[in-house]
RNA sequence: GGGUCGUUAGCUCAGCUGGCAGAGCAGCUGACUUUUAAUCAGCGGGUCGUAGGUUCGAGCCCUACACGACCCA
C-alpha cells in the first residue's frame, strides 16, 4: 500500500484537523521521496532514554562535555526546536525522555527534519555531549523516521484534561501524562508481586471458566451471553470462588487465579462492571491463617513498590505495618449505630431500622422490610464501613449474610469471615470456607427464598458445587482480593477508572 | 434512580446584560547553529454536543435528548 495514496475522510473531519493530517501525509511523501523506507520493520536501540540517564546522572554532568561512544535511541517526537541550522528534539521512549541535537553541517540529511512532525517515532545515532544549560543530549549523526504521525498532540504543555476524551483514548492519555502510565505501571508491579508471593508459599495459579450456567460465589447481577452452537444462555462470571473450591475438593491444596468478574450493575468511583479479583484457597487453614497472610503479602507488597508500609492516600496516611486493627463486626456496627439488643435479634433489628430509617417518602421502600441480608450490609455501609480509614480487619459477620463461609466455630449465628476495609473501601473478603454440604444445601435452599421472593442478586443453588463437597472438601481458607482497589491505594487513584486501562463506557 | 456542573478550533481554555466566534499551543510561510512549554514576524483553521423553541437577532434564554464529571441514594 502506497501511504501518499491513502484517501482522507473528510465528511467526520473537521478542517482544521484534515489540514493537519494532509500536511503530514505531504510531509510522508516527502520523506519517502527522501529515500526513507516511510514504514521500517523494526529498530534496535542500544540504549533507552533512562538507560543513558542512569549512564550519566545529572548531578555529574558538566556543560559543554562530549562523551565519545556512539549511541543510538528511538522515541517519538515529543517537543521540537527548530532554529534554522540547528535544532533540538525531545525524544519519548517507553522509559522516559532523551535531548537529540540536529546540526545542519553535521548531517547530511538535516533538511529531511523538515518533514518530521510532532508524534513522529525518530531512530537517532550519534555521541552524547551536555549542552550550555546542561542537558544530557544525543549530538545526532545520523536518524531515520520510524513512523510517521497523522494525526497532532495533544497541548504539548497542559497535555489532556478531559476525562471522558481520556478513557476513550488512553493512548493519548499514556503518551502524554507520565504520572498515568506511572499508574499502570504500579498496577502491573503489585500484581506480579503477588504472584511471585503466592508463588514462593506453593500456590498454584489456575484458570477457571468466565461462561458459566450458573454464576455464583457471590450476590450480584450477572451479565448473560448466549451460546450458538450449543444454543445456551451463558453468564459472565460474578466471582470464581467455587470452581476454585472445586479444585481444592480435587486435590490441589493451595491454589489461586487472578481473573477478570463480570458484575451487570452501576459505575461509580470504586465499581467498574468489569474488575479484577485476586482469589485463593489453601487447604488445611482457617480464616486467621488467611488474615495473616493478607497482613504480609499487602504490607509487603506497599512496602516492596514504595519502600515503605505507610502511604498516603488522597492526602490521608495509611499506616499498613502489621498488625491491623482488628473490629468485631456486630459489636462495632452496634456500638456506633447506639443499638441496645443483641445485633442477631432480627425482630428487635427491624424495629430499630423501622424507628431510625424510615422511608423518607410514603412510597418509598421500607428497609425494615428487606431481606435481612439488606439490612444488614446498609447498616454496615452506614455505621462501620465508611468510618474505617485506616487499615483494618472486620471479623465474624452474620451467617445470614454469608452463605458460603463456615459456622463459627464459638459465636452462634456468626461465620468465621474478615473484611480488609480501608477508607471506607472493602479491600477483600475471606472466610474458612463452608465445607458441610448439608449446612451449604441449607444455606443454598435460604438464599433460594429470597430469590423467590425478589432478591434477584441472592446466590443461586449450584448442583454441581453442592456434589464435589459431597465428595469432601478438607478445611480450606479462602480469600479475594480486590486488585483494582489495591491498586487504586498504590496510586493515589482517586477513582477506579484511573486504574483501569480502558474503564467502561458507553459508546458516543 | 436523584441533584449539580460540563460539552466552543486537533489540544488547553476565554466569550460580559442576547448584537460580526476569540486566545495560547499545534499547523502553514519566513528569520534564527546550544534550545528547554525556545524566540520573533506574518497567515490559515469553527455545524459553539444533538434536536426543537423563544427572539428582529441565540455560543449565551427555554425544552428535550446524548455523552461525561462530581455529589447523593
Amino acid at each position: 500500500m502506497c501511504p501518499v495514496d491513502w484517501g482522507m475522510e473528510p465528511k467526520a473531519e473537521q478542517k482544521s484537523l484534515a489540514e493537519q493530517r494532509e500536511q503530514r501525509l505531504r510531509n510522508l511523501a516527502s520523506l519517502q521521496e527522501r529515500g526513507f523506507e516511510p514504514y521500517p520493520y523494526a529498530y534496535r536501540a542500544t540504549h533507552t532514554a533512562a538507560a543513558l540517564h542512569a549512564l550519566h546522572p545529572k548531578e555529574k554532568l558538566t556543560p559543554g562535555e562530549h562523551f565519545g561512544e556512539p549511541v543510538r535511541v528511538a522515541g517519538r517526537t515529543m517537543l521540537l526546536r527548530g532554529m534554522g541550522k540547528a535544532s533540538f528534539a525531545t525524544l519519548q521512549d517507553a522509559s522516559g525522555q532523551i535531548q537529540a541535537y540536529f546540526q545542519r553541517d553535521a548531517l547530511e540529511s538535516y533538511n529531511a527534519l523538515k518533514k518530521v512532525d510532532l508524534g513522529d517515532w525518530l531512530e537517532v545515532s550519534g555521541p552524547l555531549f551536555v549542552t550550555q544549560t546542561g542537558e544530557l543530549t544525543v549530538q545526532v549523526t545520523d536518524f531515520r523516521p520510524l513512523v510517521k504521525s497523522l494525526r497532532p498532540l495533544p497541548d504539548k504543555y497542559h497535555g489532556m484534561t478531559d476525562k471522558e476524551a481520556r478513557y476513550r483514548q488512553r493512548y493519548l492519555d499514556l503518551m502524554v501524562s507520565p504520572e498515568v502510565k506511572r499508574a499502570f505501571t504500579l498496577r502491573s508491579r503489585a500484581v506480579s508481586f503477588i504472584r511471585r508471593y503466592l508463588d514462593n508459599l506453593g500456590f498454584l495459579e489456575v484458570e477457571t471458566p468466565v461462561l458459566q450456567s450458573v454464576p455464583g460465589g457471590a450476590e450480584a447481577r450477572p451479565f448473560v451471553t448466549h451460546h450458538n452452537a450449543l444454543d445456551h444462555d451463558f453468564h459472565l462470571r460474578i466471582s470464581l470462588e467455587l470452581y476454585l473450591k472445586r479444585l481444592i475438593v480435587g486435590g490441589f491444596d493451595a491454589v489461586y487465579e487472578i481473573g477478570r468478574n463480570f458484575r451487570n450493575e452501576g459505575v461509580d468511583y470504586k465499581h467498574n462492571p468489569e474488575y479484577t479479583m485476586l482469589e485463593l484457597y489453601w487447604a488445611g487453614r482457617d480464616y486467621l491463617d488467611i488474615l495473616a497472610l493478607v497482613e504480609e503479602m499487602y504490607s509487603k507488597l506497599i512496602f516492596e513498590l514504595t519502600g515503605s508500609t505507610k502511604l498516603t492516600y488522597q492526602g490521608v496516611t495509611l499506616d499498613f505495618t502489621p498488625p491491623w486493627p482488628r473490629v468485631d463486626y456486630t459489636t462495632e456496627l452496634k456500638g456506633r449505630a447506639g443499638m441496645d439488643f443483641d445485633l442477631l435479634d432480627e425482630p428487635k433489628l427491624r424495629a430499630w431500622v423501622a424507628e431510625h430509617h424510615a422511608p423518607k417518602d410514603a412510597d418509598g421502600e421500607a428497609l425494615a422490610d428487606r431481606p435481612i441480608g439488606e439490612v444488614y450490609d446498609k447498616l454496615h455501609g452506614i455505621y462501620l464501613e465508611p468510618q474505617l480509614e485506616q487499615p483494618t480487619f472486620v471479623m465474624d459477620y452474620p451467617l445470614a449474610i454469608s452463605p458460603l463461609a463456615k459456622a463459627h466455630r464459638s459465636r452462634p449465628g456468626l461465620v468465621e469471615r474478615f473484611e480488609p476495609v480501608c477508607m471506607g473501601m472493602e479491600l477483600g473478603n475471606a472466610f474458612s470456607e463452608l465445607n458441610d454440604p448439608i449446612d451449604q444445601r441449607a444455606r443454598f435452599e435460604a438464599q433460594g427464598a429470597l430469590r423467590e421472593a425478589g432478591d434477584d442478586e441472592a446466590h443461586r443453588l449450584d448442583e454441581d458445587f453442592l456434589a464435589a463437597l459431597e465428595y469432601g472438601m478438607p478445611p480450606t481458607g479462602g480469600l479475594g482480593l480486590g486488585i483494582d482497589r489495591l491498586a487504586m491505594l498504590l496510586a493515589d487513584a482517586p477513582s477506579i477508572r484511573d486504574v483501569i486501562l480502558f474503564p467502561l463506557l458507553k459508546p458516543e
